[in-house]
DNA sequence: GCATGATCATGC
DNA sequence: GCATGATCATGC
């Protein structure tokens, strides 16, 4: 068996060349080729032990570990000591997915566990241990593929990646932002969704452990430190895949002090103006129903209706109107859900409830005036406080989630053709409800196996309606009377 | 006037 | 063609 050439521990460049020689080669022969060679004796486990362990989905170090073993030779750790101290190189073995739009990163990427205790005193971000970990890493990409181990899957992409300077200014204050609330005794309410690129995401091996803070007597979950799943879909897209289309950044040359004080101050500065007013100044042509949130890009200064950092930060643009009489006319829709797939989901990974925990939210408001035209009104980022995620969203969550996966979903016909279901209502939550969602009734998605719809008999409804096992799509809405509620202290 | 079922419209 | 954001419509 040819010997692959060893590599010098102290040269980031001599790193990156070797492991790009993984490239094309399957973890499963990453591990074989290694047992042949004879060189590893780290490894005392037979192959049957040694793969079923790092096939393993509950196995967290799984292939990170046996590239580290296996292809690069040292004995897997969990120091908080660099991989490659004398070179200063983080190796990161990270998967990626194929989605109908491309592809995009399958996890955020885990950097560092943040110890409550010990950041606090930490002088700053340069000297940081975060940054330690995170100013050059070795990337080692692979493609997961449904229902397929990971042991099959093969190295496709290695690069040395330091975080671009641009995108530096915004993770040193993300870091500023997450010690800020530490250090105010509130890392029990730390959110992923709190910051841009960098994210305090939880990290435990169950939902119930909880570490001591310095500032407050509240237990707060164990955090680690990560770049977000949007910024790693945008490092794999623009930094590792050739071709694919990027978008114009709002900040294009210089610093600002904060970005989202800026970005906020930029749509304030339009404050006032009507939207035909604002249509005319950046040429929009005839109103349709996108016509606001294309003046929020239009003042952004970005073409089409997407840019650089929101992409990179998994920031949602909503526009929001308010009517003459303060309130807002519709609620929030968000995706559809498929019922089987959220049968199957638990609420601590669940879509809904991770989509809210990691998504901040950009609202720019349009208020009615008496002339019946809209003015822009305000602005502001944000993102679900936590309580509202864990209890109140999940308690709707909860509720039609047991209602789908116990197949008790209970149609009632009225006279006049519509069809009103048991899910939960708007009155049931001041937060969220679900509502059909979808091009028409007939729009559906199947029930999960072996469950179909009750329809009661209300004298009209007798035999009208089939025995299914399909039901409209749904989906979950936050409530108008919530968002507004979110909006008060811009709202004058 | 609101809640809720139903549907439209645009962009990818 | 479909996902997604946005909106309509009507009975209570």
């Amino acid at each position: 068996m040819e010997m692959t050439p060893w590599y010098d521990k102290t040269d980031p460049s001599s790193i990156e060349s070797y492991g790009r020689q993984m490239i094309g080669k399957t973890f499963r022969s990453i591990y074989e080729g290694a047992m042949a060679s004879g060189r590893i004796h780290t490894i005392k486990e037979d192959k049957a032990t040694y793969m079923a362990r790092h096939a393993d989905k509950n196995y967290k170090g799984g292939v990170g570990n046996l590239v580290e073993e296996c292809w690069f030779g040292y004995r897997a750790n969990s120091d908080a000591q660099a991989d490659f101290p004398e070179a200063g190189v983080e190796l990161k073995v990270t998967p990626y997915v194929e989605t109908k739009k491309g592809f995009r990163a399958k996890e955020r990427l885990v950097l560092t566990m943040i110890n409550y205790m010990e950041i606090v005193k930490e002088r700053d971000f340069e000297h940081s241990h975060l940054w330690e970990k995170a100013q050059l890493m070795l990337l080692v990409w692979y493609l997961h593929e449904k229902g397929m181990s990971d042991m099959d899957s093969t190295v496709d992409f290695v690069q040395l990646f330091t975080p671009p300077e641009e995108d530096l200014e915004i993770i040193h204050s993300d870091y500023q932002k997450i010690v800020a609330k530490i250090k105010a005794g509130k890392a029990h309410e730390l959110s992923e969704g709190d910051t841009l690129y960098l994210g305090a995401c939880t990290k435990s091996s169950s939902s119930k452990v909880r570490r001591q803070q310095p500032f407050s007597d509240e237990p707060a979950k164990p955090r680690a430190f990560s770049f977000k799943n949007s910024y790693m879909t945008y490092v794999l897209n623009h930094y590792i895949l050739p071709g694919k289309q990027t978008y114009d950044p709002i900040i294009k040359h210089g610093k600002v002090d904060d970005f989202e004080d800026f970005v906020e101050s930029r749509i304030n500065a339009y404050q006032g103006m009507s939207e035909r007013t604002l249509r005319q100044r950046f040429n929009l042509s005839q109103p349709s129903k996108s016509i606001y949130a294309q003046i929020v890009f239009r003042i952004l200064g970005v073409k089409g209706n997407h840019c650089e950092e929101f992409e990179k930060a998994g920031i949602v643009v909503k526009t929001i109107r308010i009517q003459k009489n303060g309130k807002m006319k519709e609620s929030m829709s968000f995706p559809s859900f498929r019922f089987q797939e959220l049968a199957d989901e638990t609420w601590d990974d669940s879509t809904f409830g991770n989509y809210l925990r990691d998504t901040r939210f950009f609202f720019v408001v349009f208020r009615e005036t008496p002339d019946g035209e809209y003015y822009l009104s305000g602005c502001k980022f944000w993102n679900m406080p936590y309580q509202d995620v864990e209890y109140g969203v999940r308690k709707v969550w909860q509720q039609t989630h047991d209602i789908i996966k116990e197949g008790r979903l209970v149609l009632t016909p009225d006279n006049r053709g519509r069809i009103s279901n048991n899910l939960p209502n708007a009155s049931d939550s001041p937060i969220a409800h679900v509502r059909p969602h979808g091009r028409n009734r007939e729009d559906t998605y199947p029930l999960p196996d072996g469950t179909h719809l009750t329809v009661r008999d209300t004298g009209t409804g007798r035999g009208t309606w089939p025995n299914t096992t399909v039901f409209t799509k749904q989906c979950f809405w936050l409530n108008n009377s919530y968002i507004l509620c979110q909006l008060k202290d811009i709202i004058l």
